[in-house]
DNA sequence: AATCAATTTGACAGACCGTTCAAGTAATGA
DNA sequence: TCATTACTTGAACGGTCTGTCAAATTGATT
């Protein structure tokens, strides 16, 4: 063997990450990247590729926390119907917080009708999720917290499309009472048609 | 007076509106508008000042366009419910078709994050986009085909909702049943509690 | 016809960005 | 100890992009 790295894949990945995540694709430059990670420009080439093959590293790891980070909302509630509101909110609070939205979402819009690599990258961390929450919807249904009679994968994309919603109102800089709407509209969408 | 444009101000910038809608405003070169518009660089600047200016120009036009568009297809509709419909399945078509989704959203999360100016206009963009679709939930409700009781902007925003899903989604490159899905959620969640 | 003002034109400046390269350095195994 | 191998470093390359400029052109007005 020979020399080992000085730094840490995977903590240099995690930096990466968060900087596509708020300045985007097109946005953050090579230059931005050396300084953030600390590593230097070539080891960055030498580890990842290039600036394509880092973003999608990137972007799936972005997948992971977000995929992780959405369940550990959706457990939190009392119930499923609960958590599925906590995850809403959940959604909301980062939105307007950080007003960097979501990684996946930002990316789709911005870089994926233009690269399909990134496509597919997208595709696929939205499968994800789109699983997760559809997971819930069905428990939501099953505890009488959610109509039982429509179908949990339509119920569950309808969810996504609200924080998709929320995601690109909060990008555009809407206020806070708007995103409530958003959140609110969703969990009405839910209910079943005789309850309330 | 003295010599006059040899060009349509009002063409070029409806050229420049297509690229920019097609390929984002980072991803639109000025080379590519001088070669789309047929206007040399430097009419275009000494038209509509730099690229951001243009821009901002292009995405005005643009909202007139959108609204003019979503509007024909609520009014197409045997009645307001059945034109939400109409409006969801004519932004459906549109995303799957052109691939390009819409310019506000892309824009929204593209460069709105990182522009001021272009974020005052994104907003304003889906401020009549809102005003336009709260109308026609209104409507609905007078005509039993929404629920009365919640508060139509609430519907509204979760009908735009809707459309960004449907953007976000479709740029990610997903099958048109995902959209359906989404149109579908959408319906369901304005219907009357008691109804169906 | 001469004048004047605005537009058009092609070229260019200045900056930036992704990527590569050659030279130096350090850790491993013989 | 020495050779090997991989990593680090800083500089540089090629390309591209936005924005500008001076000269040429054009058409209305005097």
């Amino acid at each position: 063997m020979a020399r080992q790295k000085e730094f840490n894949e995977s903590d240099a990945l995690e930096q990466a990450m968060l900087a596509f995540w708020q300045h985007g694709y097109g946005g953050t430059e090579i230059q931005y990247l050396v300084e953030t990670t600390g590593v230097n420009r070539a080891s960055l080439y030498g580890t990842f590729g290039n600036k394509q093959h880092l973003f999608l590293s990137a972007l799936r790891r972005y997948t992971e926390h977000c995929v992780s980070d959405l369940r550990t909302a959706l457990e939190s509630g009392s119930g499923a119907g609960d958590g599925i509101r906590r995850m809403l909110q959940h959604f909301l609070e980062i939105t307007l917080n950080s007003e960097r939205g979501c990684l996946l979402y930002n990316t789709a819009l911005e870089v994926s009708a233009h690269d399909r690599d990134i496509q597919r990258a997208v595709e696929e961390g939205m499968g994800q999720i789109e699983s997760l929450v559809t997971q819930w919807v069905r428990k939501a249904q099953a505890a009488g917290e959610a109509d039982p009679v429509v179908d949990p994968v339509v119920l569950g994309r309808t969810l996504m499309a609200a924080m998709q919603g929320i995601a690109v109102r909060g990008s555009g800089g809407c206020s806070r009472e708007v995103l409530e709407s958003i959140r609110d509209g969703a969990m009405l969408g839910l209910r079943p048609p005789r309850a309330n």
